[in-house]
DNA sequence: GTCTATACAGGGATAGAC
DNA sequence: GTCTATCCCTGTATAGAC
């Protein structure tokens, strides 16, 4: 599975054939089988492992405790960290998401930590800290904007302190009342 | 090259095999390579011919007499409108960046959208109306929101223009002072 | 400009030994 | 669990006639 997330990372779905995956792991590519059904199931555990990873992690960091804001941006700054530690990864789960495979996989892995951002957005509207708009609007305006700093990151792009917490505050401009 | 898109919005770049191509368009597989030298070639040309399709439309609704908030929202709906209307050309643009295709076009075709709204944004800041940030940060609540909501579209999803005009209106309050 | 026929390579998957 | 060998199919591209 790592194999195949980094060859797609690297060289787009493409590129990521059973000989190419096999190649990488060391093993040979009738091996391959005896541990998935087929290439399809493949990447599509691997999707759903990363996603699993992720909501983990961005879960754990983003303590009930806290306020509004400052579980937003501990989501944001989890999303951001785990990502920007585990690149190909995030660029994997980019081209799946537009791969025909994501049609097959319907989307269940993702809908964990689309009900984590939800639950920070009802607990502010509830507060009155945020606008009553509806909830994927607001979402439209914290998750793709992170992905698309995210996906600078691989065409060499840095990104200073300043520059991510200016993000963060925008984000918060977007949603606050 | 409308064949191309449809296929690839519909099922995928998997999908869109010179067998399947041809076949939509009603001609013969080989006649393809009398017009193009080969499949990639053909899928590079639909990209670029679609973004410059959409920067036609765009920069001409986008009026240059006009307060900077509502060429800001002229742009918006620029591009709303124009995906809208043509929801495969949208999918078809989202998947062609997701693929290995992406780094052979190079990215030339998109750079002129790109001027057009940092035009937008230099104006703004210099009548102080546009915080002083980094224009990749503010272009990173513009664009990317915008297409997350229209890819919501093709899941069936259906904005009301209440809708619309909260997500300009949020974008405007992540740039604004 | 378009078609038919075809060459050629590469990819997914299986069989069966070790 | 892993490897080797192999099958079969599909996909790209070309040749050459009309």
């Amino acid at each position: 599975m790592r194999a195949a997330m980094d060859i797609v990372a690297e060289d787009g779905f493409g590129a990521a054939t059973t000989a190419a995956i096999a190649d990488r792991t060391g093993l040979a590519e009738g091996t391959l089988y005896r541990h998935f059904k087929s290439k399809d199931a493949l990447l599509i555990a691997a999707y759903r492992q990363l996603k699993a990873d992720v909501f983990e992690r961005v879960s754990a960091e983003t303590g009930d405790s806290a306020s509004v804001k400052d579980r937003a941006r501990a989501m944001w700054l989890g999303m951001w960290n785990t990502y920007c530690h585990d690149l190909p990864a995030f660029t994997f789960g980019q081209r799946f998401g537009e791969s025909a495979l994501s049609r097959q996989e319907g989307g269940a892995a993702h809908e964990r930590i689309m009900d984590h951002i939800c639950s920070i957005i009802e607990d502010g509207q509830a507060s009155g800290e945020i606008r009553n708009l509806q909830r994927d609007v607001l979402v439209a305006f914290f998750f793709p904007p992170l992905v698309s700093m995210l996906k600078q990151i691989n065409q060499g792009k840095a990104w200073s302190d300043t520059e991510i917490n200016a993000a963060i505050d925008a984000a918060w401009q977007a949603w606050a009342v």
